[in-house]
DNA sequence: CAGGGAACTGACCGGTCAGTCAAGTTATAC
DNA sequence: GTATAACTTGACTGACCGGTCAGTTCCCTG
């Protein structure tokens, strides 16, 4: 019986973004159900009441920042028409600062429990699918308006581009800096400006 | 009282050996004393006998095995002599397999809990700030040797190559293949055909 | 060989917390 | 207005586990 839909998605989001708030304060291990019920404003019974298991609570929690962060991303990219712009774009979206840095954190725990369990390395597989999809286009579209050179092969372009702003970013997560920062624009960049034609 | 200090370090040794095993197996958060203890073959009160609090432990087992890890690899190193060379078998020492999955794993609780808390961040920055000075030695015996470019940003350089290898082992670690290995390969070794003189 | 301290043991204590459930509240249907 | 089902609550239970400590064993020294 659905009677009361939309609040029930209501309360399933604000619960989700609760335990996304605990996950970047406390990590996966440490997350406490009472803490995503203390910051939702209700109990640990109704946080039962819509996700059987803590596990559950914080799977999709970590599923829906990933989701949550690409569509901002994908929103930022679409004011931008240049294919070189967009990846630039890309990567300052990127740079851990303060702001970022909760979304690296949350990369961090996901690529952790990824690692363990099967169920959530499928998920992960499937977001970064998407991630790749996403720059491979970008750098299709600069291959047809002749930006970029042709011969170049789109998914090792896009694999090594992911890899770095990942390696890149994590490294300045763990020992931030300015010049961090700057290295990462500059080393990117550089990156970018190699594809043109 | 040094009396049994022999034994007493293999003791430490033995049960940091375990701890790395359970880190491996269960991660950070779930690892559990008593594991670690039966893995020894000795009993949670010794285990806190040589390491106050399970923290300590862990911490330890952290900073241990990436202090094996690079000793290993270092050693592998010392039986080339060309810089172009060892940074190719630097890589190929690094792309995830059944056997140095488990290395990638500890890298990832390592970066996790480093992220953290700020002590262990600063054994992470150790550790890492000695990678780099491996990588910048390499670099400026290519350059020294006329063998690599001279203009080139020695660290701009390392800092790319870490980045990719960390990037590129974290991916094929959560997407195992051989396709991911062999492009792993090709991306790096492309690189590093790209600092030629 | 006796004395003493280092090394070791594992039962136990105390705190924590996920998940349950019985009782209550609110909304809907008719 | 009443019956019914959805929803909410939070006290409670049972499992878990880090760290302690009283007791034991082992080894060294004099």
């Amino acid at each position: 019986m659905a009677r009361r839909l939309v609040e029930e998605e209501e309360r399933r989001a604000l619960i989700l973004s609760s335990a996304w708030k605990v996950l970047i304060e406390r990590g996966y291990a440490a997350a406490r159900v009472a803490d995503i019920a203390r910051l939702s404003g209700t109990s640990t019974g109704t946080v039962h009441y819509y996700f059987p298991t803590k596990e559950d609570v914080l799977d999709q929690a970590l599923r829906y920042a990933a989701d949550r962060a690409f569509d901002r991303h994908h929103r930022m990219l679409s004011e931008l028409t240049d294919p070189a712009e967009r990846l630039r774009r890309l990567v300052e979206l990127q740079i851990p600062d303060r702001t970022v840095r909760d979304e690296w954190t949350i990369w961090l725990e996901f690529w952790n429990e990824a690692n363990r369990r099967e169920p959530l390395r499928a998920s992960h597989a499937a977001i970064y699918h998407r991630w790749r999809a996403l720059i491979v286009q970008l750098v299709q579209e600069g291959q047809d308006q002749r930006l970029f050179a042709a011969e170049l092969d789109v998914d090792d372009i896009t694999e090594e581009f992911i890899a770095l702003v990942d390696g890149l970013g994590l490294h300045i997560l763990l020992e931030p800096g300015e010049a961090a920062r700057e290295r990462m624009r500059r080393i990117l960049f550089r990156m970018i400006d190699g594809l043109r034609a």
